[in-house]
DNA sequence: TGTACATCAGTGAACGCGCGTTCACTGATGTAC
DNA sequence: TGTACATCAGTGAACGCGCGTTCACTGATGTAC
């Protein structure tokens, strides 16, 4: 038998995957140090690795941290328009598009802020990663339509691309703009017709 | 009078320029060390300052040098296809989601590389950065037909994400069928029908 | 044409700093009896 | 219930290293006469 589990450290240990998904959204992979996250966690870097093998270790658990965040922000939006007669698709693009998310760069979907560091990071980072790739066309995929389900690549693309964009015009009028056209672009191009009232 | 233009200074300052261009677009802005930048140019990095008075100051240059490359070969793409009867559209598509930028980091275009990074640049080199990201979106819009232009900034959005999400997945058949679908489906939804033959 | 001199591109050592990682330690917690 | 002891999460100093930037220097180049 196992000595007696320590909630405690469990507690500590989701303290700083959460600092540090919040941090490699906001910082990227790259901007991303230890110390930093320990700090912001309330605690000295030197317990770090008390609970992590290495700094792509905690990369990993960080970038599962932050989708599972993502995700659960995407089901609460759907959940909350349920029965206004808005499809899935249309509440994935305005989850994702939210306004919200051109200031916040530590909120918001993982893939949009490390897409372009993926193809860099270690194995374990970079296969990490991928799998996300993956489990988000996955999800704009089950949301669209079956007519236009083979472009769910390219929609994902336009998604994570747009909002980096958008993001860098800034948080100001010309960012927001970016993110409105594109919300009622897709829609109109990928959703279904509204149903009739 | 100035003293006659030192002609060897300026062949030092543009190669420097140039791998940083690479640099920036392989491993990011953050990625980019100036004592790294001066050793593949061939140089010890002491002699920076002489030719820049930052390191900011560099990235601004290279992004500009990134700019005019991929800018120089959308054109050459374009003037190969003259006469084919592809379009505008047709021919930027093409050029942007080329094969050959799945693997080659260094090179294709600097926005995909960088836009999630810029949000947290110094001014300068943010600022340079949003032109460039203006600079873009007016080449994807001149290149669209009338009807299609206001959607621009989401087809920009879905050129820069879509070679992220295919250069995240690797150069390998995976990585390809993203880019060859996204091909299909952006010249399938947004060009011109070809002429009839 | 030949010589003396000024310029300045590029060198290489050095600066203070933050990085990821290691490690001897401490002190609160929880078990054993 | 009370005491003695083992565990181990978290501390803080230290490591070797690479960073951006500075600076005294050197030696090739080109001008002045």
């Amino acid at each position: 038998m196992k000595p007696t589990f320590n909630s405690r450290k469990r507690e500590t240990h989701e303290r700083i995957v959460d600092v540090a998904a919040h941090a490699i959204r906001s910082r990227g992979y790259a901007g991303v140090s230890v110390a930093e996250v320990m700090k912001k966690a309330g605690f000295t870097h030197g317990g770090f690795y008390a609970h992590f093998e290495s700094r792509d270790a905690l990369l990993v658990e960080a970038l599962d941290c932050a989708s599972r965040d993502i995700a659960a922000e995407a089901a609460r939006v759907t959940r909350l328009r349920a029965g206004t007669g808005a499809s899935e698709f249309r509440c994935l693009v305005e989850a994702y598009l939210a306004d919200q998310y051109l200031g916040a760069l530590e909120n918001g979907c993982p893939i949009a802020a490390l897409a372009a560091e993926m193809p860099r990071q270690s194995r374990a980072v970079r296969e990490a990663s991928i799998a996300k790739v993956h489990q988000l066309v996955a999800a704009v995929r089950s949301a669209l339509p079956e007519s236009r389900r083979a472009m769910a690549s390219v929609i994902t693309g336009a998604l994570v691309g747009t909002l980096q964009l958008a993001r860098a015009l800034g948080d100001n009028p010309k960012g927001r703009e970016v993110l409105s056209t594109a919300r009622e672009s897709l829609i109109q191009l990928f959703d279904m017709p509204e149903p009739a009232h």
